[in-house]
Order: C-alpha cells, then structure tokens, then sequence
DNA sequence: ACTCCTATACTTAGTAA
DNA sequence: ATTACTAAGTATAGGAG
C-alpha cells in the first residue's frame, strides 16, 4: 500500500508500528461504524494498543466524535489493563456484561434451558465458600 | 464507492443490505487481522448480522481460514443471542472473561485495590440469597 | 448466499513539517 | 503524538452469473 506494499508480518521498528497502529486503528473504526450505519446493526471493536505510554492520549481519540460511533456499541482502546477512569472501565463492562448475557441465553438453549456456569466444565468453580465476592469468571485464561 | 457513491444512512432494501453487511464484514475482519499482524497486538470484534437467518452459513464463514484471524482474540458474527454450538458460546465467553478481568484489575488499581462488583453503584445485586447459581452480570443492559 | 468483473472511491506508507 | 501530501495499493457498488 501506499508507495511500497507493506510484508504482512509484525512492524520491528516500534515507531513506525505505532504510527500504522494510529492510522490504522482510525479507519478501521470508521468501516465499523459504517457497516453499523449501512447495515443498522451493531459492531463492537476491542483494541489493545502496542505502546502503554500513549495510553492516555489515545483513550481520548476513541472516544465520540461527529458522526463516528453513533451505532459502535463499543470501542475501546488501546489497553484495557490500563483504564484509567472508572466511567471508561464502568462502559466498557456492561458491553462485556450484555455479551455474556446474550451468549449465557443462547448456550442455555442449546442446552435445554439450564445456566451455563454450574455446567460449564471449561471453568472451575473457585475454591471458596460459595459466596459472590470472587465472581466465577476471574480465573478465565486469555 | 465502486461505482456509485453510498450515502451513509441504513440500506433499506434487505437484500443489498445483507450483501454490503457480508462484503463489508470480510473486509473489515482482514483489516483486523492486518492490524493485529503487523502492530502484534490482539483485536477483538463483535458484530451482529442484521439478518438472523443467515446465522449458520456466517458463523462457519467467521471461522479461522488460512492467514487469517491468528492474532483475532475472538471475532463473533453474526447475532450472539442465536449462537448454535456451545464450544462457540464458551469460546466467546473465554474472550469476555479475561476482558473482564483485566477491567476489573485496571478497576482495582484506580480505586485502590478494591473489588468492583460490591462497590459499583450502577450494577445492583440480585435480590437472591447470595449464590452464584445467578451471576452478577445477568443483569447488565445493552 | 457466493463468485467474478471493473471503474471509481477509499486507504495508506513514506515523508516532511 | 499530530497534520498534510501523494503515489500506489485496496475496497467496493453495481452488475452478471
């Protein structure tokens, strides 16, 4: 693309990966709202930064601006592990939270109708008394 | 583009909308993996095909083929809510999870090392006896 | 739904500031 | 980090099958 085609393989140079990343990262956002517009449905982009240290800055581009966003459920970058506000971190969980619950409702159907997380052998019940305190899905691996 | 230019409003006929929704989807998800690939970073995307009677035939689309996807966390289309086999919904479910949890630790850190789910104000409690049998995040909103 | 086609529209790598 | 530029690469609407 542009004046040399560039190798499909990770950027070495860290600079350059975080400007692609920039650039990139901008319209890859701007075809999601437009497939929601064109299309009136959701999209939901989760995006982890390569560099921490603009962490802050480019949690202010994502957010609202004209006319992008309006049928984004979601867009939340770069990384997560490094929100700093509890308004982003409070959003970006009740987009998490609606997910599961879609999937919670179709996985009981497929089941006959029973919850999911007494069942699911793929994840263990902690080791505690039971109680809500330590929710079930902490110990879910990336 | 192409050959016209498309205003930016919902495509009112069904079926040129689905046919954009399914261009524009593999576009949009070969921009993901390039994103990823290059900047070596992991995106995630949700969306949600606006004609569920497609639901089967895109869902085997979604799968991983050649190149693409390797660094995709997870990319779900199209509707969540009909999700068909359960090794989907716990795959998805898997990449929900330890978003979550990174949420919750980022969370953490700006409140102080607190946990978030008994002191955050817009997620109540089940009015239940404090099992888990139903989860926190069941009553999330979309 | 999918392909294949093509002209047009859009994106983007590299560069400079 | 940002903008602006531009040449070259990519995406896509509309059409046909």
């Amino acid at each position: 693309m542009g004046r040399n085609k560039l190798l499909m393989k990770k950027i070495e140079d860290s600079t350059s990966r975080q400007q692609t990343y920039s650039k990139r990262k901008d319209s890859i956002v701007k075809k999601a709202n437009e497939l929601a517009v064109l299309c009136d449905t959701d999209v939901a982009l989760l995006m982890f930064s390569p560099n921490s240290q603009h962490l802050t800055q480019s949690l202010e581009q994502s957010k609202c601006e004209g006319e992008m966003v309006e049928k984004i459920a979601i867009y939340y970058e770069p990384q997560v592990e490094n929100i700093m506000s509890v308004q982003e971190a409070s959003a970006c969980q009740q987009f998490l939270m609606s997910a599961m619950e879609q999937i919670q409702l179709s996985k009981a159907k497929v089941w006959g109708g029973e919850g999911f997380l007494q069942r699911n052998e793929n994840i263990e019940e902690p080791a505690g008394d039971g109680s809500c305190e330590e929710t079930n899905w902490i110990e879910a691996e990336h």
